[in-house]
DNA sequence: CATCGGCCTTGAGTCAGATCAAGCCCCTCG
DNA sequence: CGAGGGGCTTGATCTGACTCAAGGCCGATG
């Protein structure tokens, strides 16, 4: 469970290296009993034995092209998975919040990597035991589909977005989604604007920009640069 | 079987009317036997009984929203998914050929419509059926998952392309894929501009005009709109 | 407490792609 | 064969978002 160091580097900086660390984590993992595993919940009543895990900032859960062998759920902080151009183009897919489960692939290689945006803390759990578990139970095999579901819905709202909406529908989208996420007006960024940027297909500056002038308008409140107030959104959005 | 007529609108006509004819569909299906059952191939080794049905241009398969109870194949002709907003920006989420299986859903209803793009043969099977068949056989389960992945890897690198690529780049890639698909350089396309406009986040005349401008560099031929030759896009897209 | 380095904001100027507007091609149908 | 119409192309113009650049904020660090 030690934290290796978050590799520092500039918003679009480009092919970044492999954090290691997991060789000791599947060494436990195989040992549980021994090594304080423990139930982790990937969805309602879909209980399997794993362990834990702090990323740092920026730090990999899984590569592009890794294999997938472990199946990710969020404790704390916050991960995002991207795709990157070979010209260091990036394209953030999505953020996984407390309780998200990511990771969760059908081929047997990742194809796209996971990084930690904050300090995070995740669960692992093992895909052959989730494999096993589904073949046992198709109740277990329902959940994971659910799973895949939600995930194939985001990704369909967030194509729309990024191919037909502009700047402000985008920034707007992506806060309210955040606010009804949060069951709260008030949304904590785990996020840089460079983060956000790379999400919805804009650049830092136009984020930045679409922000204030919400604030501006009196759509939202600014009290700093990672804090939101949603006032009125769905009117600017309109 | 029978074909209903298209419904002709233009464009970026919005809101669509349900194409009816699923009915008689539905009643057939639950007598196999009598009218005409056979057997569909979702994938390698994976056959279950079900029917056909031929849909005119712009009929759709299934609506937004609509309860998800069949799954496709597209026997010959192409379909397009598509999600709208509510001014009538269209985003089509991809195309399916002849072999693709579309309708796959995990929720109860379709996020998205699916309309014939030209006059299309599709095969059909029930979804309960699916599901009964994928529960007692572990085979048939992973079958489905990798039927799902490669739509969710689709999906990714689509992402991407929405969000970081420019016109030319994205109208390469489109090309490329559809080049790759067909094991050949000529490609027929069945979609109009306005169809590759929409899949592409670009409007129909930024797709036509890259693809002049394509043809006057001679990365690719245009004996006419709807065919083209690959020459050098691969230079063409780097 | 001063400095440093990430982030974030803001401004000015530019440009890729959208919009608006003809006109052309080609197929269908009378 | 001529008229009509849908889809495609092309040109002119406009504009929303990008690019480049400068400066500000703020938390970390010595």
């Amino acid at each position: 469970m030690s934290a290796h160091p978050g590799l520092a580097y500039p918003c679009l900086d480009t092919p970044r290296e492999r954090a290691v660390g997991y060789d000791a984590v599947m060494e436990t993992e195989l040992a549980p009993a021994r090594t304080g595993g423990r139930l982790v919940e990937l969805g309602p009543g879909l209980a399997l034995p794993g362990f834990t895990l702090t990323l740092s900032p920026n730090e990999e859960a899984f590569g592009e092209e890794e294999e997938a062998d472990f199946v990710y759920k969020v404790l704390s902080g916050a991960v995002r998975t991207t795709r990157l151009l070979s010209d260091g183009r990036r394209q953030i897919g999505a953020f996984y919040l407390p309780g998200d489960v990511f990771g969760l692939e059908f081929g047997p290689v990742h194809r796209f990597s996971a990084e930690a945006v904050t300090q995070t803390d995740v669960a692992i759990v093992r895909r052959s035991a989730v494999e096993r578990a589904a073949e046992r139970d198709p109740a277990i095999a329902r959940q994971l589909w659910t799973l895949a579901s939600h995930e194939l819905a985001d990704l369909q709202d967030h194509m729309l977005l990024l191919g037909r909406k502009n700047a402000s529908e985008r920034v707007a989208s992506f806060l309210l989604k955040l606010s009804r996420r949060a069951h709260s007006r008030v949304i904590e960024l785990p996020m840089s604007r460079c983060d956000m940027a790379d999400h919805l297909g804009l650049t830092l500056e136009t984020v930045s920009r679409t922000m204030s002038q919400m604030a501006r308008s009196h759509a939202i409140d600014l009290p700093n640069a990672r804090r939101v107030v949603v006032h009125d959104l769905e009117a600017l959005a309109a």
